[in-house]
DNA sequence: TAGGGGCAACAACCTGCAGTTGTTGTTCAG
DNA sequence: CTGAACAACAACTGCAGGTTGTTGCCCCTA
């Protein structure tokens, strides 16, 4: 199917004539004759009737109008959401699955109003340059990472933190257990596939490997959650760390447990990062959106990187 | 834009390398590359960076995949709209503003995993030539017209007769009325644009005219139901049918009243025809509900033509 | 460190299609 | 009966989109 075609179409139930329609594409009437011709002949349907003073729509062609309409609307967004100036909001988030993706889901059900484009890019400084270039208008990560400053220019509001919790099967050591603390993980193993090293998901865990000791594996192969489940509920020795706020289907023959860890509470900081000068008017209501839901701190002592810690 | 270079570009987003994106679409290397090429040039972003090991999105080309894939999903249902055999339902309506075209709705709203196609086709004979051969799976119409039959294979059920309002503005002689009754119609001016001759709907109100004696004026220029409202509510003299159903916007500053009309009261039969051959699965479903949705006839005395008396 | 494999871009060529101009055939209004 | 309007048909042309052949880059391995 040719938009070329679709849109002389369109222009000819709009016009009701091929020599109108011609004229509105800056065409000739020879060329959108083909193009009707053409596209008929591709769907192996009659589209329009010709009469001596224009042209009708057959039935099949009433019932595409419709679908050739949405198709060029399509078309139009498609375009609009890489067209430099006036795009929709950009926004990077650390994993579609993860919390922040949450967080952008319910402003986007505040603003439906509000263009919204999402992305996940690899590591939080891949994300810092792409604000800072424009790439993207706001990016959900842990500030700052390791050894590395913001940039002049870009902002940081914590707007998340996010209590993690262990995840285990029905056979596991701890899976009638309350709550743990960090203390307790020492010399467990917790698989958390999926975090490529380099990106601050994997610096979070190794940091926290290091302080309390349980033995973390950020790397491996990721099959999906699914998968990740399926291993862990069939497991007496497995667990991984799992967000209470992380959309799952939950598998209902998985006899799954979600432990709180507290004392300290290990928490993911999530802060939203964006540039002090971009004027995008989505921006703002992202921001404001975020503050004014912003859940309060989790009680008790928690627990993240030193790095991680927000000025602010 | 050009949906083989979108084609193409999933393509590559979804195996990662141009090389084996080649190969699902059965092209060369080089002509993906050129499609892409001609894409990213189109745009004016960059959609993939090439690596030595295949291709990686863009942020750019990130934001792009997923308006893409709805383009191309767009695209496949326009063309399965009119594809001969496994299409969607497609039922023929008088209009969109009728009672049907609300049925037709409510259809939807019930059943919304039966695709579904609406037309209007001309009038009743066009639409029971397009049920006959197969063109449309069913058409809500009045049958019959004056002097005509049913084909052989057509079958007909009574779904709702809907009842006449007189609409009037303020100043109207009726305007205070709780109800009139066709007999009091007599040497009014009833206004009806948009009913070309020879269908059904000037048929109708033909025969009311020819037997209550208002004058009914079903020519003339039709510059939509908001010109014809304003016009309404504006004059002393003029009045025009509708029915309750009628899906309006009210406009807020217009004085309207609906009078109901009574003894008898002028009902249009709408009917659904359909071809008893026909084995869309979703003709029965629709069938089926709207039986099920079937309104009660309305009390009182009814008039209707003569020529739509549905024997059932 | 050199060599081979894998990948995408570049170059040259070729086919055909999309556009143009010119013309015909049909219908309708005056 | 004639002219106007409209769409289809015919012939020509240029370039877009495909092909094959080749280069250049990077990575892995011996």
């Amino acid at each position: 199917m040719d938009l070329k075609a679709v849109r002389a179409f369109v222009a000819i139930a709009d016009a009701g004539q091929f020599q109108k329609a011609a004229v509105d594409l800056s065409l000739t009437q020879q060329a959108v004759s083909k193009r009707i011709a053409a596209l008929e002949k591709d769907l192996g349907v009659r589209l329009l009737v010709r009469t001596p003073r224009g042209a009708e729509l057959t039935i099949d062609g009433q019932v595409l109008l419709p679908h050739a309409r949405a198709l060029l609307q399509a078309e139009e967004r498609a375009v609009a959401a890489v067209r430099p100036g006036e795009r929709a909001l950009r926004v990077d988030v650390l994993g579609r699955r993860a919390a922040t993706a949450g967080l952008v889901r319910d402003f986007h059900r505040a603003h439906p109003e509000i263009p919204l484009d999402v992305v996940t890019l690899f590591d939080a400084d891949t994300a810092v340059t792409a604000v800072r270039d424009g790439a993207v208008d706001a990016t959900f990560r842990a500030v700052t990472m390791p050894g590395r400053r913001l940039p002049d220019g870009i902002e940081a509001v914590p707007v998340l933190d996010e209590p993690l919790r262990l995840c285990v099967g029905p056979d596991h050591e701890f899976a009638r257990a309350a709550s743990v603390t960090p203390a307790q993980l020492a010399g467990q193993r917790i698989w958390m596939p999926g975090n490529a090293p380099g990106t601050e998901w994997s610096a979070y865990y190794d940091e926290l490997a290091e302080t309390f000791g349980p033995s973390i594996d950020t790397i491996g192969p990721n099959f999906g959650v699914e998968a990740l489940l399926d291993t862990i509920a069939g497991s007496p020795t497995l667990a991984t760390f799992l967000s209470e706020r992380t959309p799952l289907v939950w598998p209902a023959d998985h006899d799954l447990r979600l432990v709180p860890v507290c004392d300290p509470t290990p928490v993911y900081p999530h802060s939203l990062l964006w540039r002090t000068d971009n004027p995008h008017p989505g921006l703002a209501a992202l921001r404001t959106h975020l503050l004014a839901t912003r859940p309060r701190l989790t009680e008790g002592e928690v627990w993240k990187p030193a790095w991680a810690t927000v000025t602010s």
